[in-house]
DNA sequence: GTCTATAACAGGATAGAC
DNA sequence: GTCTATCCTGTTATAGAC
């Protein structure tokens, strides 16, 4: 190879991340993604040959990986209930640094066509994979499984919706709330985790 | 005048309003607002001079009067509080097309920068105008000024967080769960209630 | 792998006839 | 008020030098 990459794979794509996580699929123009990587147009489509798209396929894709690891093993882990969940707070307050970055799955809703879309499968699956984790975590308390399904997806509404409010508010109060809330949302007693969050 | 109108005011606001609604500020291009108005660019530069700004502008003042109308006011009626949630809630159901339809307030925030942006001021005006509304009927429901607060705070993150994902899962389900759960939320008898959601 | 340069196209916006 | 035709800019995408 002639030269070595300028940016490495993992820092590219997060800041490629950035950008679609804060302005959408749409309005993320070449010029913007290559001024915010300090790559040139060229460059990226020769990192990624199906331009935009691919671009945002693999961010997504990234993400799902970084959630999978990072809160859906962990909600599914051996340890009590509430180390779980103070676990799972603190990644989700750095992935979405303090409720000032959006989240893909809403951003990268529906960018044109109704119920195609080239995301929409991966979010669909994304959204179902973690109503079971946090189902999970919270049968794992002692809820039944109704209402252990009840109480992750409620989660999960509190969690998207805090993050549309701390947008629309320009304050991260709404977030903050939300994972302060998180274990009693879920179910599950939370002495374990005093202290943790916050 | 030499020749009508040929869309009436508030129909050709409504479809433009429902693709910003669907596709948000950016995807909305020129030819697919005028597709769906059945107006021609030119025709539609002679309704907004402002363009596209325009159009968006005045698509989110209808809706906030809209808003103003049906959802706050009744809110802060003579009503006894069940009654009131349960009008709102039907009004919602029809305002969301059963969880059909995204919220402005969340397509519309940060089409390019970030704290600015032209809609962002009317954006966290109306969260406040709902955060307040909601608190004032949990008031009157015996809550205090806090809780009340709180509670309106976190029916606002249920609301939106239930349309992401209604739109992410393609499913009404979270939507119609949030509008059933709407009066308990609130911390409200829901025995006048029953029967009228859903 | 990265760049400059440029092609091919779509977007927002305007002029002027009817 | 609506239309056809057009302009200009920005966007996606590619070619080819280094």
């Amino acid at each position: 190879m002639a030269r070595p990459q300028s940016v490495e794979e993992q820092e590219l794509i997060g800041r490629l991340s950035r950008v679609f996580r804060d302005v959408g699929y749409e309005a993320a123009s070449l010029s913007i993604l290559a001024e915010a990587t300090g790559l040139k147009k060229a460059s990226l489509y020769h990192r990624f040959p199906g331009g935009k798209r691919q671009m945002a396929e693999e961010v997504l894709a990234t993400a799902l990986g970084w959630v999978a690891e990072n809160i859906v093993d962990p909600l599914k882990s051996e340890l009590p209930p509430a180390t779980r969940i103070a676990a799972v707070a603190k990644r989700l307050d750095g992935f979405y640094e303090g409720g000032g970055r959006a989240c893909l799955l809403n951003m990268l809703s529906a960018p044109r066509g109704a119920a195609d879309g080239p995301f929409a499968e991966a979010i669909r699956g994304a959204f179902e994979t973690l109503i079971e984790a946090f189902s999970c975590v919270s049968r794992d308390a002692g809820n039944s499984d109704e209402i252990a399904r009840a109480r992750a997806e409620r989660t999960l509404m509190l969690l998207h919706g805090s993050l549309v409010m701390s947008r629309g508010l320009g304050s991260s109060e709404p977030f903050r709330t939300f994972l302060a809330g998180l274990p009693a949302e879920l179910g599950i007693e939370s002495s374990t985790t005093q202290g943790v969050v916050q």
